[in-house]
RNA sequence: GGGGCAGUAGGGUAGCCUGGUCCAUCCUAGAGCGUUUGGGACGCUUUGACCCCAGUUCGAAUCUGGGCUGCCCCA
């Protein structure tokens, strides 16, 4: 697991700077034998750790975590038409038991409503049952068609967090899917990563739902990356899998879902979005080490040295902050570039000259050198990775508003498309759409968008000009 | 969905066309010893690979076929 020195592709290039980021940053190893599945190296898993706690953290504030099994019964499966079309291509089966064909064959899930929704049947009895939250974070499998990357499109999915909750009126639902937008917001936010959310367009929304609200990220390629999905299900599910209530006065209802996921292309954005030339850039929020100390062990003083250090740990570590001392005989130099490779926030150095003046120079991940007082050290590191969170945020949003453009013709809009998202006024029809994406040569996103970059008043269509809200265009992955 | 390139030690490569000269090589990494340590240290010793399966051949990293995997470009 070693990693090479030297430089690591621009990110300017980033395909090159992604994949090489992935690996030498120990996030990923692509070498599994089997296609589109990839495995997560310690520090990887590490990251992923933090930032499920982080959002668990969130759900757990209304939902309740749950596991279901990760084999669906065929017959289950098979129950919703729209639902299956939308998969089908992509399940894996499971068609033996040891050398004997399965009577039934069992479906791994690509996501888990026909498995969870007979049992809502079977769970919810009155309204009292109401309102039904319930998440879980599970591997799913889909074989992927298109070029698989790791965190990105992945034939196992291994960290999907999906939630389905049940509601007495399709107002409540509605209600949950903004709870839920917010939901996300708050944990985008909490990554110091800005987000597009906006409606899909009919066409493109999930199999079996009313509408489907995504969530977006621009990756610094101008291609966006869909990092979240919220869906208002209305009652198609509830009548398949009949999950009806008996509401106040005595009759029996079906239930309104929604359902809502999150993986671990979360982890792709961080690394994209906050990502330089060095290697990865993690917020404070959820890096698995916040702060690095590096000893700097000159001449006989190096027993002196280290044993300050490992009182500088404790006692940060006692503050509650995730903190490693690097004792590694390597020089100093070699330190500073491994821990910004691998994205820590914070580097505390500790030298002979520090000692003496009972000082810490603190480095940040971008670069800004603070000298703090020994006493109090807590306080002062607390401060500072405050500090390079807004910085990587305020980062992150400025990138994303130098993206966003808009554009009145489609001319202009192929023109400013290179490497940007456009906004521009569409009328809502999938003729408009359709030739809007051939003349651009990408998707149109979806439309209703929420962002405070951009202003969703309606215009005249960019392709025949009739009223319409703004819409989202652009490459994505 | 279509097209292309590639797979040689932990990482990066040469060799492949024209089969034998190969115990390949450079950088780096791993192990050991010593000297070092304020931005990628140095010396010595040492470990380590031709993606898989068939075929052709006296002989295959090299040629042929198939598979697996990775990557790039286009729709």
């Amino acid at each position: 697991m070693a990693e090479d020195t030297g430089g690591l592709p621009p990110r300017s290039d980033f395909s090159a700077w992604y994949n090489e980021v992935i690996r030498r940053a120990e996030i990923m190893d692509v070498r599994y034998p089997v296609k589109g599945l990839y495995v997560w190296y310690p520090f990887g898993f590490a990251l992923r750790s933090q930032t499920y706690t982080l959002l668990r953290g969130l759900l757990n504030r209304d939902h309740e975590e749950t596991l279901f099994p990760l084999l669906i019964p065929e017959t289950e499966f098979m129950k919703e038409a729209e639902h299956i079309k939308g998969f089908e291509n992509e399940v894996y089966w499971v068609t033996h038991g040891g050398l004997s064909l399965l009577e039934v064959k069992l479906a791994l899930r690509p996501t888990s409503e026909t498995a969870i929704y007979p049992m809502y049947a079977l769970w919810i009895r009155s309204h009292a049952d109401l309102p039904l939250k319930l998440y879980q974070i599970v591997s799913t499998f889909r074989c992927e068609t298109k070029h698989t990357r790791p965190l990105i499109r992945l034939r196992e999915i291994t960290s999907f967090m999906e939630s389905h909750t049940v509601h007495a009126t399709w107002d409540e639902a509605n209600e949950q899917v903004e709870y839920e937008l917010g939901l996300s917001q708050e944990f985008y936010r909490d990554l110091g990563i800005p987000i597009l959310i906006s409606k899909r367009p009919d066409w493109d929304k999930f199999p079996g739902a009313d509408f489907t609200m995504a969530i977006d990220v621009v990756m610094p390629d101008g291609r966006t990356l869909q990092i979240g999905t919220v869906h208002h299900l209305g009652d198609h599910f509830s009548r398949t899998f009949g999950i009806t209530y008996e509401d106040v006065n005595g009759e029996q209802q079906f239930g309104l879902q929604t359902c809502y996921g999150i993986s671990e292309r979360c982890i792709a954005a961080i690394i994209g979005v906050h990502g330089d030339d060095k290697g990865l850039v993690l917020p404070a929020t959820v890096a698995p080490t916040q702060v690095a100390i590096i000893p700097v062990i000159v001449g006989k003083r190096g027993d002196e040295i280290l044993a300050a250090g490992e009182e500088l740990e404790s006692e940060l570590k006692q503050s509650g902050l995730r903190v490693k001392m690097d004792t590694r005989d390597m020089r100093p130099g070699a330190k500073y570039y491994h821990w910004e490779l691998h994205g820590v926030p914070l580097r505390v150095e500790l030298g002979p000259r520090d000692l003496d003046s009972r000082q810490l120079v603190c480095v940040n991940r971008l670069g800004a050198k603070t000298i703090i007082s020994r006493e109090n050290a807590a306080e002062s590191v607390k401060k500072l990775l405050g500090e390079v969170h807004d910085q990587i945020l305020a980062r992150a949003e400025s990138h994303l508003e130098s993206r966003l453009m808009t554009a009145t013709t489609s001319e202009e809009c192929c023109r400013k498309l290179d490497g940007n998202v456009m906004a521009v006024h569409w009328c809502g029809c999938r003729e408009c759409a359709d030739k809007l994406e051939e003349l651009t040569n990408a998707s149109l996103l979806g439309t209703e968008i929420r962002s405070r970059y951009v202003i969703d008043d309606e215009g005249p269509c960019i392709i025949c000009s009739k009223l319409g809200r703004a819409a989202l265009v652009g490459r994505s992955y």
